[in-house]
DNA sequence: GATGAATGAGCCTTCATTCAT
DNA sequence: TATGAATGAAGGCTCATTCAT
């Protein structure tokens, strides 16, 4: 019998993170201190170091969080809908949505996933690349059932639409424009099945 | 003020400018120290101070380099295509050759322009309109001669190819991986064009 | 109060004075954390402060024990010889053979009760000084039997066996040099006892 | 032309080791804090660092001033006496005073230059080495000149002679017994040439 | 008795920026 | 104009010790 219940351990941990992620949020990674984070918390300094190894796990930490909140959504999301246009309408629908709700998190992750190379074998990481992995699923079965042509290179695809949505979502954050997610994601998606070209 | 003056003053400009991107690229940003840019540049810590306001209009006087030298070669590219296809696929070829090719640069680019906020009116960002405005232009054109369809959202378009060009450049530049630009941009520019949907 | 309690407490007191001797040794004592301690001895780090009032009272409860170690052996057989240049040769052994087969302890004892003052009236301190008396036992008789000079210094005697015998035993220590004890004993005796002039 | 002083620089340098050789003799090596030499010596915790590497190096400094004082008394003072039984005496007396004048830094050596193991290869390491080089050539010469027997163990002897002074200083400061350095030294010497026993 | 979560002071070190020279 | 010495605040992290459970 733990003299301290599982339950408070938990409680402490969503406090530090739920902290952890409103001051690298507010003031990015690097200027946000440790002593800010715990003050966030109503913990001690000393006691982040009891639940996380080190400041960049802590971020490590929020941002896998993060992943876990959009794949929970995006996974069923795309299974559920039909053909190729549908599948990709929905994933792009749910990024933005995930990005532009939370422009803080978005740009957290902007700069300090993408933008470091060291983040080596994180578990953030590793999300990245099973979000990764939804859309190629979509890309593979597409070609398969033969709505898409042969030939694309679907990684490349992949960064044209995570690339693409991000800049989108970053664009209308920074411009404060709280523009129709479900209007952008349809665009978005045209864009994409149909090229820019006259149809022939 | 003699002209030797004049230009004893620019040579210092250029020498602490390369040695800032320099550093810069090497560390990054926060890791690299003034004193390191110094030391680099052979001047003392002190005298950056006449040249620059501070480390970050040094970062800014960076980029903005950066963006000049892009834009003196994407803008005559651009130019010297007819129709466009080819004006799109200049256009990308120029700007992954860029990122590919100076990808300490694009790291720098990406975490520090792309990732923060408080960067607002610095001469970096202003660069970074005047580099989409190119590629607006090319849209309206292909518009108004017919080459694309009408209703398309140029502003979404143009993150589409910018955010889907960086994030190729990324992973490629992660990867270690010296893929073709010439091809990748060829196949970026038919994505574009032509949507990934079979031909009707 | 059952016996098993005193047994129980006496074996946890057991296992927390050897866990502390081996990460003191293996750390030195600023480096060693009670926590370090706690896991060793299988116990938590708030239970120590139930047996030693702090980490400083632990060291010293540490040093006692090797202390006593020490001199169970040293006693009888120092008691065991006979005349002075026996008695010397044995004491000389014992000290450098403990010295030499723990130099971990060897170090902290250097360290940490020789460097420090304000160890004033610990344990360890009060052993010493029996340790002492040991040998001014030995000095004194061997001048009211007439075996050595009158006159002699007995304190400053014992510096000089002492002070050089744990001298050497650092240095073979430091030198990773597994000199033979009994040897170096054989030497050290007969410094002490003929001096290094020349036979009159 | 600096733009200041070299006479500057040696002042602080100066000072710096002055307040480092007191906060440390004062509180030991550990718990002297940079920022309390900092305050003693007058200056900002920062500036210590551009004139030392590290807490460490300042002490390997601090330690190095001692030994390059005793040297300068040292070697000119045995030189100075004719004879085996002349120069032991004089190198003893000259020991022994320096330990008694400075019980600070006689605590800090014992500490921290004896008991480190890791001290590898500083300043202070070479001194004691070269310290050590003077007390082999004394033997050395005796040897030779026959002063005194052959087949002596040199460094042995010397342990025997540092270990046997630190000691006797040792105790004589922590009894705060201010003895005559002069009647120590004759009598330490008189041991190590005649040794303990009667003669025959 | 036993646990280990919690505290919070403290430490070494770095560095952008200023300013006397 | 140029230097680089000087500042001083800040930051991540550790750990002896306490105390609620």
């Amino acid at each position: 019998m733990p003299a301290i219940s599982a339950k408070r351990t938990q409680d402490r941990t969503d406090a530090i993170l739920d902290a952890a992620q409103r001051i690298f949020v507010e003031r990015g990674y690097q200027a946000a201190s440790i002593a800010d984070i715990a003050r966030a918390a109503e913990t001690s300094d000393g006691l982040i170091y009891r639940y996380f190894d080190s400041k960049r796990h802590l971020l490590d930490a929020v941002l896998a969080v993060f992943f876990h909140r959009i794949l929970a959504v995006l996974e069923p999301q795309v299974a559920a809908q039909e053909g190729f246009a549908n599948k990709l309408r929905a994933l792009i629908r749910v990024h933005l949505h995930v990005l532009m709700s939370d422009p803080g998190l978005c740009r957290l992750f902007i700069s300090e996933v993408r933008g470091v190379t060291d983040f080596a074998e994180s578990e953030a990481k590793k999300l990245t690349r099973r979000y990764g992995a939804v859309f190629l699923g979509v890309i593979r079965a597409a070609e398969a059932s033969g709505e898409i042509r042969t030939g694309i290179d679907a990684p490349m695809l992949r960064d044209l639409v995570f690339g693409g949505v991000e800049h989108f979502a970053w664009r209308a954050i920074s411009a404060r424009n709280k523009a129709s997610v479900e209007a952008a994601a349809e665009a978005f998606a045209n864009l994409i099945v149909d090229g820019v070209s006259c149809a022939p």
